[in-house]
DNA sequence: TTTCGGGTATAGGGAATAGCTATAGCAGCT
DNA sequence: AGCTGCTATAGCTATTCCCTATACCCGAAA
């Protein structure tokens, strides 16, 4: 039984006559007379009675068209549903991103994404860089930011802009009024971090190797939020990336000093499994990124 | 697009490899490989991401195989139509009768047909031979039984039995002594008749040709009954079937005589459309007539 | 590094199928 | 008898489907 053969009952039966219904069907009448009599064979039932000047279905026929139809009817709509689903930039992507991104980029970036693909909304996972890699790979998220370097077989990744990093000091510190901080300088226990396994915590102690990293301590923080919050209320100092000092998240209870040149840096970047079948998303990922205008980023698509 | 394409994408979502999915479908991976691959080309999306150690439904994918399980089961639904209407002796068979007949010979011959095919109820249109024809032929019945002869291009017949036919007078009649009576006694304004149309009036004017045949009169019945009420009220003479004089279509107002050798009669016969998709359902009824046992009836098959 | 194993894609060939044209067969009409 | 309208059959071709063999890819083990 296939498909063709349920639409060539289905045209005899409206028909009423072989050639008509072959005409129908685009296709000569013999090809109609011998899939329907196949048919027949297959299914063991005459469909069909042919008399003389007629042809019309028989009871059992008359039930099998009706379902017949029923079932191309749900043929139809699988081909509506995929013709629906070619549009890559149609239908919901499932966005990883890190702690010390999300709030900082995503607002912006979500609204640059509405002018280059207006019917993708995203389902956003705000988590660390580990989890978001073991959901990258067991197909939870379709594509991540995070900040490279980020290594995983089979997915592809993309960088998208550099940040530099920025000590924080609460207003009065000494450093208050100098133009530049050594990386060197940043250091000892005055120094609030993010809570182990944030992989920005690494990427301050990796840029300020003289920071002690004290395991159990007040001065761990659960986000950026919370550590500006701890700096502006005079518990210490702390290093931030430039996307997490733009307004509005500054505060008039902080300074805000780069570091002496080089000033240390992330490179944050769009990852994705090398098999996604959307990658016009990712394409439109990129673009919402290049439609970014803040002195904060410094685009590399 | 195939209902085995269908199938195959189900399976490959159900399994999530490839291997297994073939496995389960009964063909090689290779065929079920680019199977998907093809569907995936006609349907213009990608269905499936194949990545490493895992094979998992895109978001189009998800839908059009959740759609897919809905047409197979359509598809299926065809086929168990088709299966349970294979029995040609299971549904209802459409048939029609003669005025003459339906009263006298149904209520046996149904009895009768329910030993031979239990699920097989009769929708009965009771009818003149012309009317029978017609619909007959526009498949509006499905077998007729009638008085031979009965032509109709594309109508096969079966004689079912003869029956002889009788003179009918009222008690006290000058007749009623008499053993038999020959055709051409039957004769004159005495004769009640049947009104024209009923192709009984025409055998009785065939056996009895010295009846005059009054078109506008009140010695015409509608049917047999009143026929007999007619006669058994004093009206005049008339001819019956056997069949319409058995218990309990009797009346002790009337004296049944029968004709001189020969025996005026017909013979009646079934008739169905040559190309009529259940000959079983016609052997059926065949097979009920032979189970009849009654002296009315000289059957014939 | 090499090899192995599990998995998918590709190549090549053979059988089955679905389509075509031409024509036979059949019944009713002229 | 011949014509017409219709369906079934025959014979052929192109396509499709499915198979085996093998390439390919990658991670794990040696």
């Amino acid at each position: 039984m296939t498909l063709t053969e349920l639409r060539y009952i289905v045209a005899l039966a409206q028909e009423g006559n072989f050639s008509r219904a072959a005409e129908h069907c685009s296709v000569s009448q013999p090809t109609l007379s011998v899939a329907i009599a196949r048919l027949e064979d297959e299914l063991g039932v005459q469909l069909f009675e042919r008399g003389k000047g007629f042809v019309s279905p028989s009871d059992v026929g008359r039930r099998v068209v009706e379902q017949a139809q029923h079932a191309l009817a749900e043929a139809e709509k699988v081909r509506q549903i995929a013709l629906r689903g070619r549009d890559q930039l149609d239908g919901t992507l499932r966005l990883g991103v890190i702690h010390t991104i999300g709030p900082y980029l995503l607002p912006q970036l979500i609204h640059s994404l509405k002018e280059v693909a207006p019917h993708m909304p995203l389902v956003i996972e705000e988590n660390m860089t580990a989890n978001l890699a073991d959901m990258l790979r067991d197909n939870e998220l379709d594509v991540v930011i995070i900040a490279l370097p980020f290594d995983l077989p089979g997915v592809l990744t993309r960088s998208l802009y550099d940040e530099s990093f920025k000590v924080i000091v609460p207003k009065g510190h000494a450093w208050e009024k100098r133009d530049a901080i050594a990386p060197e300088e940043v250091a000892g226990d005055e120094v609030l971090l993010l809570k182990a396994g944030n992989c920005f915590r690494d990427q301050v102690l990796g840029a300020c190797p003289q920071v002690s990293s004290p395991e159990t301590d007040i001065r761990l923080g659960h986000s950026i939020g919370t550590i500006r919050c701890m700096v502006a209320s005079g518990l210490g100092v702390s290093v931030l990336p430039d996307s997490a000092l733009q307004h509005p998240y500054t505060s008039d209870m902080i300074s805000i000093i780069p570091f002496a040149d080089p000033a240390p840096s992330r490179r944050i970047a769009l990852a994705w499994r090398a098999g996604f079948v959307r990658p016009k998303a990712v394409e439109a990922l990129l673009d919402a990124v290049r439609g970014l205008n803040s002195a904060a980023y410094r685009l590399l698509v």
